[in-house]
DNA sequence: CATGAATGAGTTTTCATTCAT
DNA sequence: CATGAATGAAAACTCATTCAT
C-alpha cells in the first residue's frame, strides 16, 4: 500500500501540503503529523526528506516564490503590463486564496524565525518593484498623469490586492468576485489616467 | 516577591501581553508560559484569571475592538471625517504596528477556532462600513466625482492601510513614515476629487 | 453574602459534602474546589477548618461511623434484632445509596493512604461482629438450625446487602425496591430456620 | 535501553497495568505516569498506543470482560453448573482479588464518565443472568425447593461473592480461604435444597 | 524509501495549599 | 472567619525528532 516516491517528488508534495495547511488552517496546524497525513505518509518519514521543520519552511518560501513568478514580461505597453499583473493577482486571490493569504499574513514570517521577515519582505518587494517599474515607464511615456505620486501609488496598488483579499475572505463583497475584479481595475485605471482625457 | 493585583487588572495585563506577543512574535509564542512571564506571574496563575486560553483570545478580541473604536464622529464634512479616519489608521500603523498587523493577519482568526473568522470579519467590516458611509454621503453632497465606484473605492482605501502597513514592516518605504502618510492621503484625495476641479 | 459559621459546623458540613461527592461522583471529584462549592464557600477557606485533605478523609470516616451506628440494641429476640439490622441496612441502601456505596467500594480505603484499609476494615467488621453475635445467640437458644455454618452465614448476610446494593445501582431489580427488601429477608429467614419447621 | 514492542503487546501490557494499579492502589494512582512506569516506558509514549486515558479505561473494561468469561458451559446439571460458577468466582477472589475488587467498586464506573455505569452494569448483569438461568432450570427440573424466591436468591448468591471478597480483604476470615470457599458453597447449597430431603 | 516505536521537552490545565487583606 | 491572589507540583496530552527494523 505504501507509495514509494523519490525525495524530490516528496519534497514538492510536502511543501505544497505545507502551503495548503498554513494557508487554510493556520500555523498551529502546521505539524509534522498533519503534513504527513496530507501527503499520505507517516510522520517519521517526513524527516527522511527534510532535515527538520525549518527546512520545510524554507522550501515553502521557495515554492511561494515559484508560484508568484508570474510577472508578465514582453508586453510593450507598461500600463497593459500592469493591468495583466494586477488582474492576475486579483484573480489568484479568488482562485487560490491560501497563497495570497500566506504572503500577507505574518504566519510564515514568524515561523521562519529571525530571518523570516527578511525573506518574506524580499518576496513582497518583488511585487512592489514590478509595479514601480511599470509606473515609472508609463510616466516617462506620458501615459499617466504627471502629478502622480508613484511611491504612494505603489502602496495603493499592492494594498488593493490585500483589500480585495480580505474583503473576499470576510464575505464583504457586495458583487460577484469576477465583476469586482474588473471594477477594481477600472477604478485604479481612472485614477492613474491623465486628467485631460476626461476633461 | 509576590505582586498581588486584582483579577480585573490581571485580565487586562494578560490581554495586553497577548496582543503584544501575538503581534510581535506570532501565535506560536502565544503560550500560557510566555504570557505569564510577560506579566510576571507563574503560568498556572493565568488560569485563576481566565478559564482557558480561548477566553484569553476572546479578551484579545474585545481589547482590539476597544483600541480600534476611534472612528471620528461629529464632523460635518464627510470627506474630512474620512481623512481623519484614514490618517488615524495610517498613523496607528506607524505607532503600534502590532495591532494593525494582528487585524490583517489570519493569526487570531485561526486561533479562535471555528467562530474566529466571523469575529474578525465583523471587526474588519466596521472599518469598511464607516468608509462606505462617508463616501456615500460625500457622493450625495457632490463632493466627489459622480462616476466613482464606491464599492471598489472601499476596498481600495482599506487596502491602502494594509499596503502602508506591510511596506513599513518590510522596510520598503522610500520616504519617512510621516511624510508617506500625508502623501498617501493626497493621492487618495486626488483620486476621489471631482474631475472638473482639475480641468 | 458570606455566611459565617463556626468551625465545628463547617467541619460537619464539609464532611457531609465529602461523603456526598465521593459517594455520588467518585474520588476523582473529591477536590477542595468541589467541596467548597458544595458547602458554599471558597476553596481556600476549606483549610481554615481542616489542616489538609487527609484530615477531611478522616472526618469522613468518623462521620460514616456515626451514620452506621444504628445497630439495634435492647431487643430480646436475637433473630428479631438481626431482622431489624438487616432491614435497616437494606433500607439505607435504597434511601441513601451513597453511604453504603462508600463503605463497599475501595474509594476511601485507597484515599486514606496506608492506614485506610485498616480503618475501613474496622468499620465493616463491626457489622460482621453484630451479625455473628446475633446468630450465636440464636443458635444457643435453638432458634435456628443446628447445622448452620455461622461464619459462612455471616459472609452471606453481609454479602446480601451488597448484592442488593449493586443490583439496585445497576437497575437489575425485577421488582420494586421495598418489595425486594422484604423478599430478601424472607429468603434469608427461611434459610436460617430450623428444618423441622418446614417438614 | 529502549525495549521495542508492538503496539498490540503494549496495549495489553498497559491494560493489565491499569487493572493492577486501579485494583491495588485505586483510581487516584491510575495516571499516565504510573502506567508508564509500570510498563517501563515514558509517559508520553502511552499515547502512541492509546488515544487518551478514556481509551485505556475501555480497554480495561474489555480485558475484565475477557477475564470474567469463565461461565461454565456444557454441563448438564444446572446445580453443578452453578457450583462451578460460584466456586470459580470465589476462587478468583482469593487468587486475583484486584479484578473482583474492581468490578464491585465504583471506581471504573466513575472513571468511565457518563457511560461508565452502563458498561459496568452490563458486565455485572451477565453474572446475574447466568445465575438466574441456572436456578430457573434447576427449579423446573425439581432440583431445588419449589418455594425458593429466585430473584432474591440471585441477589444472595452474587452478594455472597462480595461478602467473601470484602471479608478476605478485611482479614475477617476466621478460617483458611480454601476451606471457607467450600463452606460457603455448602451453606448456599443447603439453602437451595429441597426441604424434604432433610426432613 | 518507509514504517512504527520511543523519547524529551513542551503545552494547557488542575489542584492542594499558603497567605496578605 | 472569609476572601481572593498566588504558587509548585503534577496531570494529560502534543510534537519534533531519532532510529531499529
Amino acid at each position: 500500500m505504501t507509495t514509494r516516491k523519490s525525495t524530490q517528488e516528496r519534497r514538492r508534495e510536502i511543501a505544497d501540503a505545507a502551503i495548503k495547511i498554513i494557508g487554510e488552517r493556520g500555523l498551529r496546524e502546521f505539524t509534522a503529523a498533519q503534513l504527513a497525513r496530507e501527503v499520505g505518509i507517516k510522520d517519521g518519514t517526513i524527516f527522511r526528506h527534510f532535515k527538520d521543520m525549518n527546512e520545510i519552511k524554507l522550501a515553502v518560501l521557495d515554492r511561494l516564490q515559484e508560484l508568484l513568478e508570474t510577472a508578465p514580461r514582453g508586453i510593450e505597453d507598461p500600463l497593459k503590463r500592469l493591468e495583466n499583473f494586477v488582474l492576475s493577482r486579483l484573480h489568484s486571490v479568488a482562485v487560490q486564496p491560501g497563497i495570497q493569504s500566506l504572503i500577507f499574513s505574518d504566519q510564515i514570517s514568524h515561523a521562519l524565525g529571525s530571518e523570516g521577515p527578511q525573506h518574506i519582505a524580499a518576496l513582497r518587494n518583488r511585487g512592489r518593484d514590478f509595479i514601480r517599474l511599470c509606473l515609472r515607464e508609463a510616466a516617462e511615456k506620458g501615459l499617466i498623469r504627471e502629478d502622480l505620486d508613484i511611491e504612494a501609488a505603489v502602496l495603493l496598488i499592492t494594498g488593493m490586492v490585500m483589500g480585495f483579499l480580505f474583503a473576499s475572505k470576510d464575505g464583504a463583497l457586495t458583487e460577484p468576485v469576477d465583476e469586482m475584479e474588473r471594477r477594481i481595475w477600472q477604478t485604479l485605471r481612472s485614477m492613474l489616467e491623465r486628467k485631460q482625457v476626461t476633461a
